[in-house]
DNA sequence: ACTTGACGACTACGCCCGTAATCGATAGCT
DNA sequence: AGCTATCGATTACGGGCGTAGTCGTCAAGT
């Protein structure tokens, strides 16, 4: 699976959200966040169509953009990555590491509970 | 505090687990796993020194090396990153993430019991 | 003193990424 | 039939990163 950057990550994410959809819809609900031109956008969705990351169908003389790989997968991808840079490969020392660093709220550890109760099963 | 991109990040490691240490001692422990040239080293040396992440200490007409920031510190920036990218902020979604990719083996299920038990009081 | 070797500094260069302008074709209006 | 707006494609360009060669300097050996 392709690596995926920054900035094109928030094109899929848009799409991701919702799709199929064209390069101006797009680039529209990217505007507020990121204030990008047309251009831009129809650049990163030209990078992402010729990496494999998204499909077109051709409506009238437009594209109708949608996702050609799952968030789900993508996310595995990137996350793996991280946990195997900075914890050898082994998640407990990430969640560790969160709780140390006061990244994890009450709400969060209970929630946490919950969770790991339900895998122990 | 400075992004650190990967090839620097693997020469900080080195040094994280030992120093202070010397350009060529560095470039030597790197190289079986990178098969960097000495050169290679050196640069991302000056690299990592310019932007504050190394400092040295003149050792004769040689430099001995040491980390100037956290080695947690980093990992903190890092590993907020993603969360906030991939997770919107919320570490308990990274860890359901693992669990259901199956990236948590049942020995890690039991030891994030602990942690989470240890969390909770 | 002279050469040799090792040091850090500087230079190089191609690729990727973020950002964008421009181009050629075409659909629609007038 | 001609103009205009719009589409995707192509090209651009500065900065960062990965990888490395070269240069000026100085220490050490002979």
């Amino acid at each position: 699976m392709e690596r995926i950057p920054e900035a094109e990550w928030q094109v899929m994410e848009i799409l991701w959200a919702e799709s199929p959809m064209g390069a101006q819809d797009v680039a529209e609900r990217l505007a507020p966040a990121t204030g990008w031109s047309l251009a831009t956008v129809k650049t990163l969705l030209g990078r992402l169509l010729a990496k494999g990351a998204l499909a077109h169908d051709e409506e009238g003389r437009r594209y109708l953009y949608r996702p050609a790989v799952a968030r789900e997968a993508c996310v595995a991808g990137e996350s793996r990555r991280l946990v195997d840079r900075l914890f050898g490969g082994r998640a407990t020392p990430l969640v560790a590491h969160l709780a140390d660093t006061g990244q994890l709220s009450d709400a969060d550890i209970a929630e946490l509970a919950k969770l790991v109760k339900e895998l122990g099963k």
